[in-house]
DNA sequence: GCTGTAAATTGAACGATGTTCAAAATGGGG
DNA sequence: CCCCATTTTGAACATCGTTCAATTTACAGC
């Protein structure tokens, strides 16, 4: 039995989401149970209660470290480059989210695949970590939008990102190939971000 | 207890799929399980196992059943008029498609939050039917690739298709409104048509 | 150092889930 | 009419999230 000075309540918190994190690397979302955890970290099921209220607050906690790890990928340097041009960046930052989903394809799975039950609304930093990940893009589209509204910058961001991920989700769970080469997704994201963009450019 | 001659097989399997689909309606993929399915046909929930191997043979059938309403609806007449321009039947689908995922919220959520386990694929007529549904965008985007290659067009359905998804996906699921009006989503499509449109013709 | 109290931890229990399978019920052919 | 292949059943098993009374632990006060 666990003592109870063996760890603080933060501490705990930590260990059961770092032992969260790796079952759902090895066994996905579904491997998930409150059961693998306590086993785990050598606690019986019913103290993972004591921290987490309900599973649903844990999954969110996990998915949570999910949106962080993206935001570190897409805040990089290597995609701010000044040097570089700015569709160059927009490339690499799709290029990273989709290593991102290859890397760390459980996690990312789980961002979608788990939904809050029924009518259920996400907690308020859930939500600000979402929108944060649209900045690094609108900060690249800056360059395109010196004499157009904020507004279309803003959308521009949300569709280019929601455009990478569409491709990157329906590659991944579309259970078939979106065309025939294997690696044709580097090249459908290329030619997605060069026609948008002088689209943009052209308006 | 059922009659053993009540329903034939067949018929016994469309019953089973006809409660799937109204449960999903009413409780959401969450709610679809085999004794709440038994209980609305008045069958013991032993028997569903004897039209399907196991529940995943099930939610996939569901899945396929969706599938087939969504390609109905990208098929329709509505998205298809020879005499519009291509660009407004492009975002007559883009709209289309976006009340399909209102309209069908439970089952089209379904699709994507039921993965398969592990490294299963899906079977072979269900990836015809993911397929199946590039085919309407295909069309309409004839008219831009008239002297372009026809591998172009094929990546620029599934880039739009992707994209439009996408954006109802994260609208849907991201936990947090893409932007601050409510109707944006129907701007945002019809810009991303718009720019990626004219970026076609430019290059 | 002892004790009492508050907190942490446990593990059994409850109602679900998917799934299996021996037993029962059924209905058409001989 | 009865036999037997088919269909249907429902109890059983392992597992799930969740609850909670009982136990164990750590520490404050005497």
């Amino acid at each position: 039995m666990a003592r109870r000075s063996d760890h603080t309540r933060d501490e705990l918190k930590d260990i059961i989401l770092s032992a969260s994190w790796d079952i759902v690397k090895k066994d996905g979302f579904a491997g998930l149970t409150a059961r693998h955890i306590a086993k785990d970290i050598n606690y019986a099921a019913g103290t993972i209660y004591n921290v987490f209220p309900a599973m649903d607050d844990l999954y969110l906690a996990v998915n949570g470290m999910t949106l962080d790890k993206l935001y570190a990928v897409l805040s990089s340097p290597d995609c701010t480059a000044h040097s570089a041009p700015p569709i160059q960046n927009i490339k690499k930052m799709a290029h990273l989210y989709r290593d991102f989903t290859k890397t760390y394809k459980p996690h990312w799975l789980m961002l979608f695949t788990y939904t809050l039950p029924d009518g259920k609304k996400a907690p308020e930093w859930y939500q600000a970590k979402v929108t944060r990940l649209f900045a690094p893009l609108e900060t690249l589209l800056k360059p395109y939008y010196t004499q157009k509204p904020d507004r279309h910058r803003k959308m521009a961001a949300r569709i280019l990102w929601a455009s990478v991920h569409g491709l990157c989700f329906l590659e991944e769970t579309g259970k078939t190939p979106l065309i025939t080469p294997q690696d044709s997704l580097s090249e459908m994201t290329g030619y997605l971000i060069d026609c948008f963009v002088a689209g943009i450019e052209s308006k």
